[in-house]
DNA sequence: CGCATACTTAACCAATCGGTTAATTGCGAA
DNA sequence: TTCGCAATTAACCGATTGGTTAAGTATGCG
């Protein structure tokens, strides 16, 4: 059975948040603002192989942060506004100014 | 030895956005904007026990997102600005998408 | 002092995490 | 069809997480 693609805002803000709380993920996130990009040129900053990468995608994925589609051999990873959008808006309106 | 003060500002973001992916810890600190309060009290709302509670103050308190005091035999714990201001920040400087 | 209140600490446990190596799949080119 | 590149999956591992129960500690009150 694949992930749903219905989260409760609750669960998909642990996911999201879960998914900034490493600096692995923080910066490919960061990277996918330029664009996307493929997994093998997302890997090649951290020292680590390209299982590791990949398991780490899965995790932004599951909260719907990036979406993945397929050019030829690459799987090119984009990044979605919504759940950052999300993390914000529980931030802002548990902020008092 | 007592947790150093001095957090590398990416351990920091760390420890905050792993604080922020639970939905008790996310809870306790929604309740501590209304103002401090005592452990029992955080507790209350949750079907968990007091020592669970108390590992889960831990969490926040780590990346600095809470502080404690006395106050005769509790524990009150106050909400602090500055991480959560750097975990908008990073969101902030990486959405622009 | 003796006792109650408010926690915290210790020990334990199953589940998840973050990494590894080795094997496997999907796709395009020759 | 065979080859090679890109990426995923499987299996494994030690460390961490999130909960439990039971015992210990700090503080204030009569």
């Amino acid at each position: 059975m694949r992930d749903s693609v219905l989260l409760l805002s609750s669960d998909q803000l642990n996911l999201t948040f879960a998914a900034l709380a490493d600096p692995t993920r923080r910066a490919i996130l960061a990277r996918l603002i330029a664009g996307h990009t493929t997994v093998t040129a997302l890997a090649e900053p951290h020292d680590m192989n390209l299982p590791a990468i990949s398991k780490h995608l899965r995790v932004p994925e599951r909260s719907g942060l990036i979406e993945r589609s397929r050019d030829a051999q690459s799987r090119p990873s984009h990044l979605k506004a919504e759940p950052l959008k999300q993390a914000v808006d529980w931030l802002g309106s548990n902020r008092r100014h």
